[in-house]
DNA sequence: TCTAATTTTCAGAAATTACTGAAAATTGTA
DNA sequence: TACAATTTTCAGTAATTTCTGAAAATTAGA
């Protein structure tokens, strides 16, 4: 199965944008075809797609199954293993904000806690009150994002399309319940 | 000047977590030694401390200057370039994710936009269904960024505490407002 | 303007990351 | 179980990224 010309773009872009969505360019190549293209596809065709070798789209598919952002589909009497994106264009985008949370945030979220674990005390030592600020912007921007994330896709474009102006519905509220 | 010793570990991490956050792991480092320094650090004294070549550092300072996350500052009588954070922990979090929503949002909503502009039409067509979807989302995420990125740290410290709650307040204001 | 202090640049070298392809392992069918 | 189809692994190689350090450029004070 060849490349069709119409998807060439995106192949090319979406495999310079690899390493900055955070994988490489082969593997933003493969999310490309994959994803623009309606049937499923096997590892041979997208080899041949995108010139690869047969090794090199084995450990690329790893890859995004491991970012949950492609899933086997078989086909009766094929023995062939068959790939489609794991959801929908929004769904895989929450999925790669989630694993990027977990690579990005988590780690550096545990060596603070541990910090804080044993250096607690002086509170007023330079670098110890610029480790707590960290921690707590990161653990503030962990639960925020576990609570977004089980919010249904409407929900969330309903909060989005709003804004800031959840300032606005904010003070609402306050005004109203006089809480914050 | 050499390293303190209680740095070590927030300079190696940062190290390691420099690629993943979207610069490389001397920047990274750079990075710790600036926020985690309560004085100002010219480039040999980094140099030293890192054990790095006065040329990387250079490079190094450049690339965290084009990030907007470290500013100079001058001492009286002193030649010398000195850097310092380019705001509050806070600010430089928004930074981050700013200057990375350039970097890996921007491309590819001006290729969607680009794309739209040329395809507009068979909107039947599956890949053309799936530019319409990520560059929907991706304009969406766009705009809600600027918009809370505008907003002042205590208002966003709110609405994030706030986590999914805003959906209850939200279904508030439809009742109250009839609208949505 | 001249000079010394300081910063930047960049060619070559080092380190890291990605890719190939053939061999090994696994899987499903008969 | 035996075998062919398929996938995975991984050593060696290629490509890319990062780093060094000396030379060039810039800057500020005399």
């Amino acid at each position: 199965m060849e490349l069709p010309a119409e998807l060439e773009t995106f192949v090319v872009h979406f495999g310079e944008m690899g390493s900055r969505w955070g994988f490489n360019r082969t593997v933003g190549q493969m999310l490309a075809v994959i994803v623009f293209t309606e049937e499923p596809l096997n590892a041979d065709q997208i080899a041949n797609m995108l010139s690869i070798s047969r090794g090199n789209v084995s450990m690329g598919l790893k890859e995004l199954q491991s970012w949950q952002l492609i899933r086997v589909h078989h086909k009766p009497g094929d023995r062939k293993d068959y790939f489609k994106p794991a959801g929908t264009i929004w769904e895989l985008a929450l999925q790669v904000l989630s694993e990027r949370r977990k690579r990005e945030v988590e780690p550096t979220l545990s060596l603070l806690r541990g910090q804080l674990m044993s250096d607690h005390g002086d509170t007023h030592h330079f670098a110890n009150q610029r480790v707590q600020e960290i921690h707590d912007l990161l653990e503030l921007f962990n639960t925020w994002f576990d609570d977004i994330h089980r919010m249904s896709p409407e929900s969330l474009k309903t909060l989005m399309k709003l804004g800031s102006g959840v300032g606005k519905v904010l003070d609402m509220k306050e005004r109203i319940t006089g809480k914050n």
